[in-house]
DNA sequence: GCGACAG
DNA sequence: ATCTTGTCGC
């Protein structure tokens, strides 16, 4: 595990530090078929800089919770569009380093390379932890996408000119969809994949869901 | 120049 | 993210 070091000290640092790590994230390893445990991660805000990081590790087969590990803090950088992972990365290190089950892959909410240096939260967690990292966010934030046709399963790209940095992803019939993209060490297809069996209920992936759960406990 | 803008 | 009532649908 790398350490964070102490938070930048403007935004134009964090875009520095994101443009010096950017060449670490791996985009070209397709990653694991399959894992035994994998980790949600989420963060709750109590108050302005008040925020709580959970880690949870599901048993990607049953689903079953096999540990989870939460942390509070105080944010250290204040919320911007882009560098958001500057507030959440150091509790959520913290947590991880709390965990007994080692997880084989990370499911953050946020993104991944869909992200305007192309090195959002997923990419960050994932170069820091060396674990495969997917991002899962709930809204748009970079490029556009068609809306996917509506049955589970179904998928478009979010392009950024013809560029394609991830892919909108239904997990319920009728639902809106999820928005995917790559973090570190997986490829978008598996990425999809793993995100879509992660997901058999509800239209955030399980670890996802339990990781939200916890942090607001 | 003016909005939009992960959590 | 968070502040928040009722309401539609399974």
């Amino acid at each position: 595990m790398i350490a964070f070091p102490g938070p930048p000290a403007t935004v134009a640092e964090a875009e520095a530090v994101q443009e010096r790590l950017r060449p670490l994230a791996d985009l070209d390893d397709p990653g694991p078929d399959d894992v035994e445990f994998v980790a949600g991660l989420d963060v709750a805000y109590r108050s302005d800089d008040e925020l709580t990081a959970a880690v949870v590790v599901l048993d990607a087969r049953t689903l079953e919770i096999a540990d989870q590990a939460v942390v509070t803090g105080h944010a250290m950088f204040p919320y911007v569009p882009g560098l958001f992972a500057f507030r959440e990365l150091p509790p959520l290190l913290d947590a991880l380093d709390k965990l007994t089950v080692r997880p084989e892959l990370l499911v953050c909410d946020g993104y991944g390379v869909a992200h305007p240096r192309r090195f959002g939260l997923a990419c960050h967690l994932g170069v820091l932890t060396d674990l495969p990292c997917v991002g899962v966010g709930k809204t748009s934030f970079i490029g556009r996408n068609d809306p996917p046709a509506p049955a589970r399963g179904a998928w478009a790209p979010i392009l950024d000119g013809d560029e394609v940095i991830g892919r909108a992803l239904r997990t319920r019939d009728d639902v809106k969809p999820v928005y995917v993209s790559q973090g570190h060490r997986m490829s978008l297809d598996n990425a999809c994949r793993h995100i879509l069996d992660l997901t058999p209920s509800f239209r955030l992936p399980e670890p996802i869901r339990q990781a939200d759960r916890l942090s607001r406990r």
